[in-house]
DNA sequence: TCCGTAAATCGATGAATGTCGATCCGCCGA
DNA sequence: TCGGCGGATCGACATTCATCGATTTACGGA
């Protein structure tokens, strides 16, 4: 668990004098900051036990589900459920379709791809 | 992109008069709850386009990485870096070790994996 | 012992978030 | 045409969050 790595090349080879850096900074490509920002806006949709748990449902049951099936799955008010999923839908990961009086959510496909990719 | 699946099982075979539920409740395992939890809790911690950064950093350049590397990459003061290090600490996703005068962190290693292993 | 430096902590502040009750909108059956 | 239902929207409220400047802590060099 607790590694031990000898130094790594970015760290400071030894012990310096105080005033100067301690090391030449990491370049961090301004391409990958927009990736960044893309993926951490699906991990703050994620960011909700009641969020990722409707994602859950939701691909588990591949399909579309009706609302009136994932409000009492949670101790929620009605209204709640439905900022929740406007949340998700706003993130991009789950999709919406009215028929008729109910309206069925779907996760859409490669939504979480990205960031799964990223994750490992 | 759009699909159109007949029917699946758990929603309403067809129109019902209104007054009756539109279909049976979907049962959610409580002991997916507490995953649920945990895994919205990482979600969060990465839900900030810094705090992501900051792990892909640690990620990138594997072992250890000291805060006055990580402090130039972003255009926030040092004890704002600091605050988001302290979160990504508190979820567990980064450990810190501190040598003299400076501080080190590293990813924990399989911190990500159950949320991965989720997200497929 | 004293000073400078790296990093963490504190306190404040403005913005975003989760939750709810009340209300509104669309669609259906009578 | 009307009433009722599912679901979305609105307004309010308390809480959390991201950010900063100022301060504190810990360590090393002189």
């Amino acid at each position: 668990m607790n590694v031990d790595p000898p130094s790594l090349e970015l760290a400071p080879k030894a012990k310096r004098p105080a005033g100067e850096p301690c090391c030449e900074p990491v370049v961090y490509p301004d391409i990958e900051r927009d990736q960044a920002r893309r993926m951490a806006a699906i991990a703050k949709a994620l960011g909700d036990p009641v969020r990722l748990q409707l994602v859950d449902v939701l691909r588990t049951h591949a399909g579309k589900v009706c609302v009136c099936e994932l409000v009492p799955l949670f101790d929620l008010a009605q209204p709640t459920v439905s900022h929740h999923l406007k949340v998700l839908r706003d993130a991009g990961i789950v999709g919406s379709e009215r028929q008729g009086l109910w309206a069925y959510y779907f996760v859409i496909p490669d939504a979480l791809a990205e960031l799964a990719g990223w994750l490992g």
